[in-house]
DNA sequence: TCAAGTTTGTTGTAAATACAACAATATTGC
DNA sequence: GCAATATTGTTGTATTTACAACAAACTTGA
C-alpha cells in the first residue's frame, strides 16, 4: 500500500476528473496500480512536456496549473488551453499515434502530475480490466470537448481585429459563467498569447473598450456591458 | 435486401472509411442496417447541417465534398475544415453531448452524407451488436486526429501576417504530401475564410511571395522553393 | 518598509491589413 | 464560339497592428 498512500492526497482530484468519470471511488486506487503511472513535481514556468518529444505518454494534472503552448521560430508563444487539476493532456497525439507532439505543456504554477502510458491501454483491451471500456469511454468524451473548445478558440483567432477577438472569448467566458462579469486565468502577456496579438495593443484596446463603454475591468476580473 | 442496396454504390466509401476501420467487409452490411441512417442528398451550395441545430446526429460524407464552416454576424466565413468521402463531421458535439451545433456543414460540391443518429451506440453499448466496441475505438482514433488537426490550424490562424499565415498552412500541406509541391482544395475566396483574412489581401501577398521567388503557383497547385 | 522585479498601461511610428472598386482571366452554359 | 458569370489579380486609402521604448502600478522578499 506505499504506492497508494502517494495518491491519497490527490483522492478528490481522481474522483472528480473526466477520465475516472463513471468509475466508483473504490476503483480508483487499483485502477492507478493497473495504470502504473509516474508521478512528478514541476516548478513554475519548467516544461512538463516538451513540443518535438516523442508522443507515448499521456498526463493528468493533479495540483497547480498548467499551459499547453505552441511557440514559433521567434518565441512567439501561442497559448492553446489552460489546464486545471484533473485535466487531461496530450492525449490527443497518444490516441492518435502521432509520433512526437506538436505542442509543450507549461507550469504555470508549481504542480504536481501524473504521467501515464495511455497507449497499452487503448491499443489492447484486456478482459481481464473491466474499468478500460470504461476509460475508453472518458476519453472519447474528453476529447469530443476539447474538439468543441478547439472550434470555439479558432472563433476567437479568426477575428480580425483585437477588440473583436477580445469580444469573441470574453463572450465565450460571459456564457460559459451565466454571467456578464467572469474572472480570466490569465494575465496580460498570457491573453495576448491566447489570443495571438501583441501585448501592448491588447493593453491599449482594452483600455478603449473600457473608455468606450463596452466593457469594465478591473484586473483580471472583467465585466460586460450592455449595448 | 432493398435497404442495402441503397449503400451499394458506397462500399468502397464505407471499407475505406475511419469509422470502419478494422471492421470486416462483410459485417459492414449488417452494421449499416443496424446503424439505420438516412441518405440525404445535396446540391452545390446547401447547408446539411447548420449552426444552432440540434446536435443529435453525426454525418458521413459519402460522395462529393463539403466544408465545415463558422459564420458571424456580418457574414465572415471561417473554413474550419474540409472534407473528403468517408469524412465523418460533427461527431465531437454528439460525442461531447453538446445541445447545439456551434459549426455548419456546407455542401461544396453535389455530394451524398449518410447522417445517423450516433449517441444510441455511444451511449448504450449492448452487447448483442458486437461491433459496438470497435466503432467507439474507431471514434476515439477519429476525435484524437481532428484534435491534432485543430491544433495546427490554431498554429496557421495564430500567425500575425498573412504571409505568415499562408507560410504555416503551405508548410503543412508540403509536409504531409512529402513534397515541396501540393495541390490545395481551395479557391482563393476558400483558402482566405480558412485563413481569415480578406481574398484581395490574399491575392495580393500571394502574389508578392512570387516576386520575392518563395512560391510558385498556378491555380490551385503551389510550389514551395528553397530559401 | 523599501528596493528590486514584474506586470500593466501609454504613446509614436513603420508596416500590414481590410475594404472597395475595378481590371484581367477562367469557366460555364447555351 | 460566345455571352454571361465566376474567379483571380491589382491598386489606393483609411484603419489597425506590431514593435519599441518608457512610465506607472503592483508584487515580492529581505
Amino acid at each position: 500500500m506505499a504506492k497508494q498512500s502517494v495518491y491519497e492526497p490527490f483522492e478528490q482530484v481522481f474522483e472528480s476528473s473526466a477520465l475516472f468519470a463513471d468509475i466508483s471511488r473504490d476503483e480508483i486506487p487499483s485502477l492507478l496500480t493497473c495504470l502504473d503511472g509516474r508521478l512528478k513535481t514541476c516548478t513554475e514556468g519548467r516544461y512538463i512536456l516538451m513540443a518535438g518529444e516523442a508522443a507515448k505518454g499521456v498526463g493528468l494534472l493533479l495540483s497547480g496549473s498548467a499551459h499547453i503552448i505552441q511557440e514559433d521560430y521567434w518565441g512567439n508563444r501561442l497559448l492553446v488551453d489552460d489546464l486545471a487539476p484533473g485535466d487531461l493532456f496530450a492525449e490527443a497525439f497518444s490516441c492518435a499515434r502521432e509520433k512526437q507532439l506538436s505542442i509543450s505543456v507549461v507550469a504555470a504554477t508549481d504542480c504536481k502530475v501524473l504521467l501515464v502510458d495511455l497507449l497499452k491501454i487503448i491499443s489492447t483491451c484486456p478482459s481481464a480490466c473491466s474499468f478500460h471500456r470504461q476509460l475508453i469511454a472518458n476519453l472519447l468524451s474528453i476529447l469530443a470537448r476539447k474538439n468543441v473548445q478547439l472550434v470555439g478558440r479558432l472563433e476567437d483567432l479568426s477575428r480580425r481585429s483585437t477588440r473583436d477577438k477580445l469580444l469573441s472569448y470574453f463572450s465565450r467566458q460571459a456564457l460559459k459563467e451565466g454571467s456578464s462579469h467572469f474572472e480570466i486565468p490569465f494575465n496580460r502577456q498570457q491573453l495576448a498569447d491566447y489570443l495571438a496579438v501583441d501585448r501592448s495593443a491588447l493593453s491599449a484596446e482594452l483600455s478603449r473598450m473600457q473608455k468606450s463603454g463596452i466593457l469594465r475591468y478591473q484586473k483580471n476580473n472583467f465585466e460586460l456591458l450592455e449595448q
